[in-house]
DNA sequence: GACAACAAACCAACTGGTCGGTATGAAGGT
DNA sequence: ACCTTCATACCGACCAGTTGGTTTGTTGTC
């Protein structure tokens, strides 16, 4: 991966595009002249960045995991002292963000590794980095609140749900899609909340009994 | 749509390979070209059958739901006697299902809709109508057992929660994909089936605890 | 004058789609 | 029984446009 440092013109011209473009139309029936057009660069510049069109899907990835890294770190929900708070806050704040029309709320690499996870396994990689390092991030704050409600023993991980969380998230894109409505999105992000209640509910009320096993499952 | 009653050969080999390869590469990486030698055809052939690549795309839609529809109906789950055994017991064919490499076991119309739902309307409201349709299957039995259960006043419909166990699989399927795993896709329909419970057996507790137990139990 | 950053003409392979043609068989008239 | 008609199913050469990618050339800057 390259250093964020420099930014030519047309390289951050051409990976804006993408974005756009590729979420909308998808990766493959996104052709390099059409990136071009819309980054208003040539072929010329395009393969002076990217040494492929499979380059250009990496370093989307990529950038896509640093616009949405900055988004998240700068959201309001990480203020809350409850840490099942700052979890449950993550959730409402997706929610939030289904604003506007399908594909400007909808996840470029959940759209991507779709089409090319057994065509081209460096777009996959990157895909999958983006999809769990987002994870991890949720993961250290519902690690915290399984502690708080001394859930430490269940039959979960805090890794588990952090990666559920974004399998509702990127099915629910697709619902999205299908429909062509937001609204059905929002539902199952509803979904998503109620179950992490529930779960952190019944946790507090069945083993408030004795605390401190460290071992996981494995019956 | 043409009634399904005769079954010319390079139709249906073309929709045969249509689903095996469109899963693994996607709609637009699958030119008609491979579709033609996969199924032993010509392409006059194709084109004598479908006026268009988006006409086969809406016709593979189709004959998925045709295929899922047959698989779902005849899985064991339905002979449960109490409705929520049958919901759940959906959802852990569902699980049951995750065998083979991961293109064996991926939605078709999951897929499909992802790269077309704005570039090609016909196919997208195809895949709407799979995944809505095999929702709705679903709803009957959860509507059921949230009157089963007393839970008629609840702020979600059975509707909602049947699109949202879609949505759960959907999403599965994309992580696996992203991990080239199937072990992930698992994990999640765990959480969905804890979802379910702690849905009921929250709802039993809250607002059918006077009312008790009084469902039969031999029919 | 070396090098990064572009521009733009160019290319072979491939794309979805067309079109004239053929093989088969059922229907219908005589 | 024989012939014509017509529709269906299929073949495969062909087409124009597009694809990702290359090459050669032109800038500006250190």
């Amino acid at each position: 991966m390259p250093e964020t440092a420099a930014k030519p013109d047309a390289r951050s011209a051409l990976l804006d595009a993408a974005l756009k473009i590729v979420r909308t139309k998808g990766f493959t029936s996104t052709s390099v002249d059409e990136l071009c057009a819309a980054a208003g660069v040539t072929k010329g510049a395009f393969f002076h960045h990217f040494k492929s069109k499979a380059d250009l899907g990496v370093a989307a990835a990529n950038h896509w995991s640093e616009l949405t890294g900055a988004l998240f770190a700068s959201a309001p929900y990480h203020d809350a002292p409850d840490p099942l708070d700052r979890v449950l806050g993550y959730v409402n704040f997706r929610k939030e963000i289904l604003r506007g029309n399908v594909s400007e709320f909808t996840c470029l690499v959940g759209t991507m590794v779709q089409e090319v996870y057994q065509t081209a396994p460096a777009i996959r990689d990157a895909c999958d980095k983006s999809i769990s390092g987002h994870a991890a991030t949720l993961e250290a704050d519902i690690l915290d609140a399984m502690q708080d409600r001394g859930l430490s023993q269940s039959d979960w991980t805090a890794r588990s749900l952090a990666l559920h969380t974004q399998a509702v998230l990127q099915g629910a894109f697709i619902l999205a899609k299908a429909k062509e409505d937001s609204a059905i999105a929002a539902d199952s992000i509803d979904h998503l909340a109620r179950y992490i209640e529930l779960l952190f509910a019944a946790g507090t009320q069945a083993s408030d009994r004795n605390e401190a096993n460290q071992k996981e499952e494995t019956p």
